[in-house]
DNA sequence: AAAGTTTGACTGAACATTCAGTCTAGATTG
DNA sequence: CAATCTAGACTGAATGTTCAGTCAAACTTT
């Protein structure tokens, strides 16, 4: 009943195994989506037997679930890592956006989108992968209120409401983020990033130049 | 090779076998979801048997891509007859952001919503889905760039570029389908209703206030 | 018009495959 | 050696698809 790893020490090798196990499926979710994965493929991914897998995640929904919130954790988290970083509120705001409508992993460009439209197929029937989108959305959205707050104490903003600010434009980003993930020809990574910035310069009143085609790859970003 | 039913008269008997089909598959695939849909549950809910639904469609995989069609179809359709019966452009992006944010349709509330979701989950791996997907997509966008450009003729509307209106609505208002559809209780559909509307009257400049709770459900429409 | 013939709609019973999850026996490690 | 871990083979259930016909209606032929 309890998990397989408990080993307190060092991060025991089983804590690396599920880990393993958990970016093994991501990577086929991410390849073939979620009803397609099958034991089989992410235990030849993680070079183990289905067994295994069986044996840390004690049923394949468990594996898949705790895929996907593995990954929405650790994209908040680099976010999260990414704003802190960043002094004025605007860079913040700008470098969100970002992070939403320019794809910057190497592996699978997409992938990330593709988890969330999964995400968000599978939550009105699974109650597990359905509380990882709302917290994930959740944080998201707070996010995007703390730094309009912030933002228009230090008067960089204007006075806009904050919540329905937070709402309106994490809903345009998700929008984005379904043309980027399904790779919409009019709707490319950079102009969404325009179309979004645009919005957010237009509503809070802070200056913002669309970059040159140029300057868009490293607009201060690694 | 032929379609089973080319009778002329009336409509073929086939053909309504068909229909009857496609509507049980969505019923379905609204309920279960479309990786969950099983042949058996759509004949079951059409009153026949498998094999009769294989006749029909050669495959389970057609089966499902013809329903999605079919519902888009439907659902675009019923769009442009309601938005020919209005005739200011200000009232017709009206019209046509209520389609998109408040349901109307009795049975399952959010099927529609839930459709579109299955819809972008599959269409990276399905080129069959991904085609409905993408003609829906451009259709919709056509609809409110025609809407902008006729508003902006007749001086209803500012001088934005229609385009990159129509491409930021769409994707403002596919992010509210997302959380109408995932029931976010943050985002309810009169909210989503109210946001997309103030976006789209402060971009083309024309006036709207909101309507006041109790007059939402019955703005001129039945 | 009666007898045969074709055609298309439909069915029930198999068939074949795909997989999640189990079992057992062996390896590893402390 | 005892506990933990690992893998290959296996099983059982689910389910898409095929197939060999049945049935009724329309059409042809005599």
């Amino acid at each position: 009943m309890t998990r397989p790893a408990d080993n307190a020490e060092a991060a025991g090798a089983a804590e690396q195994r599920r880990e393993q196990m958990l970016r093994a499926a991501l990577d086929v979710i991410m390849e073939r989506g979620y009803a397609d994965t099958r034991i089989a493929d992410v235990a030849e991914h993680a070079g183990t037997s289905p067994a295994l897998v069986i044996y840390y995640f004690k049923t394949r929904d468990q594996l898949l679930t705790e895929a996907i919130g593995y990954a929405e954790d650790a994209w908040y988290a680099t976010g999260v890592q990414r704003l802190a970083a960043i002094p004025a509120a605007a860079g913040q705001l700008t470098e969100l956006i970002a992070m939403t409508c320019l794809p910057d992993t190497d592996p699978l460009p997409r992938g990330e989108w593709l988890l969330w439209l999964d995400l968000w197929a599978l939550s009105p029937r699974n109650p597990g992968v359905a509380a990882v989108r709302r917290k994930f959305d959740e944080r998201w959205r707070e996010a995007i209120r703390t730094i309009v707050l912030a933002g228009q104490e230090a008067g960089e903003f204007s006075p806009v409401d904050a919540d329905e600010f937070a709402i309106t434009l994490s809903a345009l980003l998700d929008g984005m983020a379904v043309q980027i993930a399904l790779d919409d020809p009019d709707v490319q990574p950079p102009r969404a990033y325009d179309l979004a910035m645009r919005y957010a310069a237009g509503q809070l009143g802070f200056d913002w130049k669309p970059a040159s085609a140029r300057d868009r790859r490293s607009q201060g970003r690694r």
